[in-house]
DNA sequence: AGCACGCCGACT
DNA sequence: GTCGGCGTGCTC
């Protein structure tokens, strides 16, 4: 036998495995390649994946055959060093494989899309049909006929039960094998350009206009629209102008035909041709004083925490920060908390960034994301500064000068579903590390974490506690719904305040905005008769009456079933609905205020893509009176004309089970309190409760947030919580209640070997959802140095868990800071 | 993580 | 009898 390759690479394949891979390649494609390149190959019997090579090597594996890799796909690297020091940071920060790092760091369109083509076998002959069945015969002959078929095409031969056991059992039987096809799906989005001659651009364009006058209306009216459209000579597409001018592709024609215009053809860019409208409104002297500050701290290479109370204009501060980066020409990388809410943001950023500046986030197509991943690359001017969510941290920058995490508190910047479970703020840390870049995390109510960051030195802080233009704080109250039920000034779940405050607020022409942290109806459906509360079957939890569509839904599977008229334990009429969600008081107010329109936005009036903007857009237009919603409607939205907000029931989120319920309810109401009046009169605030004597609630009406820091942090401290330790929460989810419990005590038997601070086993918040029991182990580590070590320790009692054959079935999952 | 393979229950 | 559920092993 001839010695084979001796050229090597190890690849990341986007799995949850703790190893590459390694395939051999030629001496030709081993000088060509880099890491970051992305391979295809082939992986198992039939199935190709994409990997990067992260590695070059002449070592032969010694314990198998490699395969060859099938073709390289890029000619530059995608992902550069820095992106891989981050990438392997996460990995081992949250103990997630690298390959999951790259899959959720890369957008879906990097990745080939394999469609399934079936080939006859090379020495098959489709005559020889012994012993074949019929429709197996059938395929055969198709493929005779046509070579290459794509399975769904044998839809038209067979009925669709039978055709994948037919092809399998061919497959079987030798005489037809599968053959993945791979191509790059992407192509660049071309759109084409209108572009006026430049011998027209002079005194000849009058005469032409007069001459078109008389002859051809509709010509002089498109040339006329084309002049309007254009900005600082800049072609403008062809769709808008043809939809703007009312005109025909015909005259459009024939202007072309006199050489007036010409078609330009290019691959769109988001944001194209726009140009920076205005000029960035000046700070004023108390701005201009904190963006000196923060530059200066910035020679400390620390990162910056900004606590600036709500209006205070801390976007505007941003601004100017980032035009200073930008006149340096270099990269800029803004995270939000969620970019569906921030139109409002990037409509601001687009009239003074104009064309520099790209989105990015989850919502975007592959495409879109692709496009503005290779921009960032290249360091193109299009996309010099990147607004993006919480996966902006994986983009390729190359010479970043300033990272800005917005409302760096909100919890979504943790990713939650799948792994890696990364918190993008302290990623962006990470990031200003590697890349020596500056960072500003600002926040109204930061969280505790980052607040003793500053407290320690490990973060400069500013402090910014004037609002711009010196607008009124809201004037906050609290409403005792104890008092209010006993004196009888209630009306449902409004106390009378309540709504002779919105009555109020409306004859005023002001709008109102209502929270209320649940959606449907009425969370519990319970029959007074013999008390039976209807369930899920799936999942502990009870159903909620959604009124509009008369269902009973789950909220964790999607169960659903029609209401039923009774009870189905004890067969009598006596349904009763308990609780409240924002169907139902979106339902009450319509009743007490039938000539105000009311809207609602919450993940059921939002489920089609565009919902979100529409209703948002109504209200900020004043066609709605009064929006009720759950805390989606909080983040960073600036409203006019809102006098009023109301939380209906503050309870709910002071007495959620969690150590970080007080500071969550702290900033929560901070926030929504600033919702109200931003804009010159001094809004109103009124939060129901059954207990106005909390201590969050009394130190929202201060709007404290330091005291409520130092009474925090001691408790932190007291009961060993985050930042005083770190945590690292192990989640099982098994469908055999039994196996659920032993594995969990197994596992808390060894965790308890290694560690000193190990809870649980608990339940889950939702002990079963979708058929699955959920138990909950807690390690807390302490917040030193050798954190990476103790996590790997959590590694190993893993591994030897999951080699036990009876808990293989157990799923895990790791959740480092969890939130 | 995905997926093909192999073994036991509810049904045309 | 079969379809299809999920437990299990494997991927260079």
């Amino acid at each position: 036998m001839n010695e084979k390759s001796k050229y090597y690479i190890d690849v990341v394949l986007p799995l949850k495995l703790w190893k590459n891979f390694t395939y051999e390649v030629s001496r030709e494609e081993y000088s060509f390649l880099e890491k970051g390149m992305r391979v295809a190959v082939e992986f198992g019997k039939q199935k190709v994946q994409t990997g990067i090579v992260y590695k070059k090597h002449q070592k032969k594996p010694l314990h198998y055959e490699t395969k060859p890799i099938l073709h390289i796909i890029d000619d530059e690297p995608i992902i550069n060093e820095k992106q891989w020091q981050l990438f392997e940071f996460i990995s081992s920060y949250y103990l997630s494989p690298l390959g999951l790092v790259v899959k959720a760091a890369l957008p879906g369109a990097f990745m080939l899309e394999s469609e399934t083509y079936l080939l006859l076998n090379e020495d098959t002959k489709s005559d020889d049909i012994t012993g074949l069945k019929e429709e197996e015969i059938l395929i055969l002959q198709a493929l005779d006929l046509k070579k290459a078929i794509h399975i769904k095409e044998l839809s038209k031969l067979l009925p669709k039960k039978k055709i994948l056991k037919t092809v399998h059992a061919l497959i079987k039987k030798n005489k037809i094998k599968t053959l993945q096809e791979f191509k790059e799906k992407y192509k660049p989005k071309t759109e084409i350009f209108i572009q006026l001659h430049e011998e027209w651009k002079t005194e000849k364009l009058n005469d032409l206009l007069e001459e078109l006058h008389k002859k051809a209306p509709k010509q002089k009216l498109l040339l006329f629209t084309f002049l309007s459209l254009q900005r600082n000579g800049k072609p403008v597409a062809k769709k808008t102008l043809l939809k703007k001018s009312n005109a025909n592709a015909n005259s459009l024609k024939s202007l072309m035909g006199k050489g007036v215009f010409y078609e330009i053809e290019t691959s769109i860019d988001r944001i194209l041709f726009e140009n920076a409208r205005e000029q960035a409104q000046a700070l004023s002297n108390i701005q201009a004083d904190k963006k000196k500050e923060i530059e200066n701290l910035f020679e400390q290479q620390k990162p910056v925490l900004f606590h600036g109370v709500t209006s205070s204009g801390k976007t505007q501060v941003y601004i100017h920060l980032i035009q200073e980066s930008l006149r340096k020409n270099k990269q800029v990388l803004y995270l939000v908390p969620e970019i569906a809410l921030t139109t409002q943001l990037v409509q601001r950023l687009v009239k003074i960034f104009g064309n520099k500046i790209a989105v990015y986030h989850s919502h975007y197509t592959q495409q879109e994301r692709r496009e503005v991943w290779m921009q960032v690359l290249h360091k193109s001017p299009q996309a010099q500064l990147i607004l993006a969510a919480r996966s902006g941290i994986f983009l390729p920058f190359v010479d970043l000068d300033l990272i800005i995490v917005d409302e760096e508190h909100e919890k979504s910047y943790k990713q939650h579903q799948p792994a890696p479970r990364y918190n993008a703020r302290d990623m962006a840390i990470a990031m200003h590390k590697i890349h020596q870049a500056n960072i500003v995390l600002g926040s109204a109510t930061p969280a505790l974490e980052s607040y003793f960051n500053a407290q320690k030195k490990k973060f400069s802080l500013v402090e910014l506690n004037e609002r711009f233009g010196k607008i009124a704080l809201p004037e906050l109250k609290i409403i005792d719904l104890r008092e209010a039920q006993r004196r009888k000034k209630m009306k449902g779940y409004f106390s009378h305040e309540v709504l002779n405050e919105i009555e109020k607020t409306l004859s005023e022409k002001k709008q109102v905005i209502v929270f209320q942290n649940r959606r449907g109806y009425a969370p519990v459906a319970q029959c007074k008769d013999c008390g039976h509360v209807m369930e899920c079957p799936h999942c502990d939890v009870s159903l909620t009456l959604h009124r509009h569509s008369n269902k009973l839904k789950c909220h964790y599977c999607g169960y659903q079933i029609e209401a039923p008229l009774v009870c189905p334990a004890c067969g009598n009429p006596s349904i009763e609905y308990k609780g409240i969600g924002t169907e139902q008081i979106q339902h009450d107010l319509e009743k007490f205020f039938p000539e105000y329109k009311i809207d609602r936005l919450d993940s059921d009036t939002t489920r089609n893509k565009n919902s979100f903007t529409k209703i948002l857009n109504r209200f900020q237009q004043f066609e709605t009176d009064i929006l009720v919603g759950t805390q989606m409607l909080v983040k960073g939205l600036d409203f006019e004309h809102v006098g009023l907000v109301v939380v209906m029931n503050a309870d709910q989120l002071l007495y959620f089970p969690d150590f970080r319920a007080d500071e969550r309810s702290f900033q929560m109401l901070m926030q929504v309190a600033g919702r109200a009046g931003r804009k010159k009169d001094q809004g109103r605030v009124l939060i129901q409760t059954y207990n106005p004597s909390h201590p969050i609630l009394q130190l929202v009406l201060e709007g404290n947030y330091k005291k409520m820091y130092a009474q925090q942090i001691r408790l932190r401290k007291e009961y060993f919580y985050p930042p005083y330790s770190k945590m690292v929460n192990i989640i099982l989810k098994e469908r055999n209640i039994q196996k659920a419990i032993e594995a969990s005590q197994w596992l808390k038997k060894s965790f308890d070997h290694y560690f000193g601070q190990v809870l649980g086993p608990s339940d889950g918040l939702i002990p079963r959802i979708k058929d699955r029991y959920i138990k909950e182990i807690v390690i807390k580590l302490p917040a030193g140095k050798n954190l990476h070590h103790e996590k790997l320790k959590i590694l190993h009692v893993l591994n030897s868990f999951e080699n036990i054959a009876y808990f293989k079935s157990v799923q895990v999952i790791i959740d480092v800071d969890p939130y």
